[in-house]
DNA sequence: CTAGGGTTAG
């Protein structure tokens, strides 16, 4: 993958070790061994060679479920082309059949590529296996049309589901709604809404859906109106309703309305749950009102309503940005001395930032080495974080350094992971980070990520004006191949 | 993750 003496510290696959690994874990079935097992396949498919990988998976030490199989897909999940092949070949297997949602993570996948006729395909088999397509997994592929900016393709697919059989119902219904909602087409969602409601009876959910869209676009005086309408209706109001409205108050930044709003809600008993003062904490928090927050805080366990891990997580961010990551650690140690709820990867990664907002890497990378003490892994975003800011203070080595432990198998690079490290590339004005940039580029095409035009041409740019034509030319074949178009260079 | 509200951050 990539030259010898490259600063790449991207491991060997150790197969051996690997071998020896599925053999072992082949014959227990607890949760924790498929973990493993997952872990290893998903390794085994990494350095497998297309055409042995047949047969590594027929083996019979492995006992193939439907989770296993999940857990791959997961494990691969920055790593489409690969995630495909491996769902490909197993679904040859003589025994195993894919399940509905090893399908949906494979459409997924490829929809995320943009491979639309993958995905078609894939649904296809799917249905003819008599495995689906089952509602999410509609679901699945009208996100990823609206995510790709084609939210008339994600309705067509919710209004022609039945031709597949899968049944429209207020459950698919709201379901829509809200993928088109939470990618801020509230008014197509409106539309629809006004369209369909009295065919699906459309209820609370379907109101705090919309409700929740116009909050997303600052828009909260048309949130209210959709509510008032929702009441006039006979439908009453939720703790949901009330939950997403707050949070709309602090999103559009009316403090104002928003803790008269809270108080509110107060006076009238509505029992306040850990939801609303978690928005509350974090809503302040956001506005630079630390000391509101951690009033707040502090009231809600005189009430006796429990913190949740996502309240200390609003708690401990809000700290770090607009107090100090030290007084956030002090927040941190009491979370996991009194134990209520366990920290989990948010809560890592918050503190982590903290230290490397304030330049202290160490105590950064210390507190990712106490993860494995509640039972957690690093995540993408995690590494993301690290890398990021080592390379912003200049430490390329070490940013690479960090890539080179992801590469090493516990967690694939994401699109971020590339852009940062790509851009990186540039800060030393040195012929061999180009070089590095190149490679890169290569790697994340080879992935299923698509870069940014911007990045083609950077990079083209670097490498024709280090003196390394012949590379650029080798890149600028591979862009024609992946679909990006960029401008005409001179070599 | 996939019918609604709270936690990273792009």
């Amino acid at each position: 993958m990539f030259p010898k003496g490259s600063q790449l510290h991207l491991l060997p696959l150790s197969t051996k070790h690997e071998f020896s690994q599925l053999r072992r874990s082949a014959f227990t079935l607890a949760d924790g061994a498929q973990t493993e097992d997952a872990a290893a396949i998903a390794k085994l498919v990494l350095e497998s060679d297309p055409r042995t990988l047949p047969e590594a998976l027929y083996r019979p030490t492995i006992k193939w479920t439907p989770e296993l199989v999940d857990k791959v897909l997961k494990r691969l999940w920055n790593h489409g082309p690969k995630a495909l092949q491996f769902f490909k070949h197993l679904g040859r297997h003589p025994a195993y059949t894919h399940s509905p949602s090893a399908f949906d993570h494979a459409i997924d996948i490829a929809a995320r590529m943009r491979d639309y006729n993958s995905a078609w395909a894939l649904l296809a088999r799917m249905r003819s296996l008599r495995r689906g397509p089952i509602p999410r997994t509609f679901a699945i592929l009208a996100e990823r049309y609206v995510s790709a900016g084609k939210p008339h393709r994600a309705v067509n697919l919710f209004l022609s589901m039945h031709n597949y059989g899968c049944r429209q119902d207020l459950h698919s219904f709201n379901t829509i709604l809200d993928i088109l909602c939470k990618s801020k087409r509230v008014e197509m969602a409106h539309d629809l809404f006004k369209t369909l409601r009295n065919k699906f009876n459309a209820d609370s959910v379907s109101y705090n859906i919309i409700a929740n869209g116009y909050c997303i676009v600052k828009r909260t005086p048309m949130a209210l109106q959709v509510l008032k309408e929702m009441v006039e209706r006979g439908i009453s109001p939720t703790m949901v309703t009330y939950n997403t409205m707050l949070k709309g108050y602090f999103r559009n930044k009316q403090l104002k309305e928003a803790w008269e709003f809270y108080l509110e809600m107060r006076k009238r008993k509505c029992e306040i749950d850990v939801v609303t003062y978690t928005t509350v904490i974090h809503g302040f928090g956001v506005a630079g009102e630390v000391k509101k927050s951690r009033r707040v805080f502090d009231e809600m366990v005189k009430e006796g309503v429990a913190p949740s891990v996502a309240t200390y997580n609003a708690l401990i961010q809000v700290l770090c940005k607009k107090e100090s990551v030290e007084s956030a650690v002090v927040v941190f140690e009491e979370m996991v001395r009194e134990g209520l709820c366990v920290p989990n990867v948010t809560t890592y990664n918050v503190v982590i930032r903290g230290f490397c907002h304030v330049g202290d890497m160490e105590r950064a990378l210390g507190f990712m080495g106490r993860m494995e003490e509640h039972g957690l892994r690093a995540s993408v975003q995690t590494y993301n974080v690290l890398l990021r800011y080592f390379c912003d203070a200049g430490e390329i080595e070490k940013g690479l350094e960090v890539f080179g432990k992801m590469g090493g198998g516990e967690c694939l690079p994401n699109l971020d992971t590339y852009n940062v490290l790509i851009c990186a590339m540039f800060v030393r004005k040195k012929s061999e980070d180009l070089v590095v940039a190149g490679k890169l580029l290569m790697e994340m095409i080879d992935r299923g990520f698509l870069p940014r035009k911007f990045t083609f041409n950077r990079v083209l740019n670097g490498l024709v004006l280090t003196g390394n034509q012949e590379f650029a030319k080798e890149i600028l074949r591979k862009q024609s191949k992946c679909g990006r178009v960029v401008r005409r260079l001179k070599l």
